[in-house]
DNA sequence: TCACGATCTTGACATAGCTCAAAGATTATT
DNA sequence: AATAATCTTTGAGCTATGTCAAGATCGTGA
């Protein structure tokens, strides 16, 4: 089967390059942390992660500080709702999703994480995950223990910077997640939620039209306030309008500007 | 009319305290920045605010990069959507509203910020203001420049945690939204939003089960993403079912466990 | 004090999206 | 390869909440 999926090109040549840079002296999948593979300086998504604009020897010193664990596999969690906040996660490869427990058991999916994405910060206020956060798909992340990169802030002004900058984001980010779950219709979710899977993927490099999703319409539609049937439906109607191609979880985006006015306001 | 509003109460008490403060040599209502009307020592939010565990030096660094401008008069903006970020802002007295603009004209309410609370971060990560934010009656703040407080914040360990602290805090708070919008019922979303306000006049010291709402039903309905309808409808509801007094905006929580029920989860 | 605009309430009706149900497709497990 | 489990699609009917409308109340400025 030839898949228009190209998350999974993106975690192969992480993947490799992790593989040649060990292949010396160490096993491909390693289980020690501080294990040495793939160094910030040397990670493509340096540029979109905690390292933005660092010198070299500032990349350096946060580069001590960051472990690269094991391989994450699907449904593996990083963290689970009311643990100890120790650390954010840079996603290297592969997506998480982050979601609560309501009382009733049935889970609501709060975020999802791309390549490139920070997760984790819904620990920092009050030293406790307010979620759970677990891996869609096969995985990697840089962990960065929270005491030290708050020490390391204090030393490095553009890291302190960068954190900021990055919390901002998801502040901005969850923002206008309130404003879709409060006032636009159901395809209107739907086309902000593709239109923005596509810039992310296109942010890290890989296709803003042809893409995987890593998530179930079930998730989807609890992220979105929706059913799965409604997920669904729209999926098909959107495709019967030739806006979009869907092949199960293969989606491409084939009119982006309609998409757009869907959407109306002047986002993407 | 005997107000059952505490809020106002809020207000006059520090309105009155700054007034003596600067009785002997400046107008009451002081028009330059950099006044020294209050000082962060003396300010009975400094518990809940940036200078949260600061040692008295600390707080005085931050104190003089504090700015306290002269009072806000209902509907004066803080500032505009797009506008350059430069600042945030701590809710001093009175309270703020933001909101968003939608292309087709009509706003949503992103947020409301009410006394000990900080206004502006939705700025920092592209240093442009996502939101505009308006005050909802006569209110004081106090402005932090951010490039300032980015500068001590390298020198003063404990006033970067408490600013990580607060923006994991506003992560947290938003992040709580999301699944309130995505999977409350209207009922629900009304009795969390009453115990969410409660506990934030509770964590100031006012009552929590007496107090008045600063902001309109069409606010908290946009807020809610409800219309104006079925948040007086809730209202009114509430009432009849003997959980909650309602007299235009000042609002008695008569059965907080029975509220508490309704929302079902774990929360307040 | 009056009058106007804004806000709030209530009713009647419409509908977007939910629920329930069942079958088909995909993925994981043995 | 077979089976089970999960995920996806589609249909039919229902209901919570939106829409439209009209009147009542509140607050503000002349």
């Amino acid at each position: 089967m030839q898949s228009i999926n190209n998350s999974t090109e993106l975690n192969n040549t992480l993947a490799s390059s992790e593989l040649q840079d060990n292949r010396s002296n160490a096993p491909v999948i390693k289980l020690c942390p501080h294990s040495s593979g793939v160094s910030c300086g040397s990670c493509r998504l340096n540029e979109l992660c905690l390292p933005i604009a660092l010198s070299e020897g500032e990349m350096q010193q946060l580069d001590d500080i960051v472990e690269r664990n094991r391989p994450y596999k699907k449904a593996d969690h990083l963290y689970r709702q009311h643990d100890e906040f120790k650390s954010i996660f840079a996603v290297r490869s592969g997506s998480f999703k982050t979601y609560v427990l309501s009382s009733s058991g049935s889970g609501r999916v709060t975020g999802f994480y791309l390549p490139g994405e920070i997760i984790g910060m819904d620990g920092i206020a009050d030293r406790t995950h307010a979620n759970s956060a677990v891996a869609l798909e096969h995985a990697s992340i840089c962990e960065i223990p929270f005491s030290q990169l708050e020490s390391l802030s204090l030393k490095l002004p553009s890291l302190q910077h960068n954190f900021f900058s990055i919390m901002g984001a998801e502040i901005t980010k969850d923002q206008k997640i309130h404003t879709i779950l409060s006032s636009y219709s159901a395809e209107q979710r739907i086309a902000s939620f593709l239109l923005g899977v596509s810039s992310r993927y296109a942010r890290v490099g890989l296709s803003p039209t042809r893409f995987h999703l890593p998530m179930t319409r079930g998730d989807i539609g609890e992220y979105l306030g929706l059913t799965v049937e409604t997920v669904s439906r729209l999926f098909t109607a959107l495709q019967k309008k030739g806006l979009i191609s869907v092949d199960n979880r293969e989606i491409a985006l084939l009119e982006k500007d309609e998409l757009r006015t869907i959407v109306g306001a002047d986002e993407f």
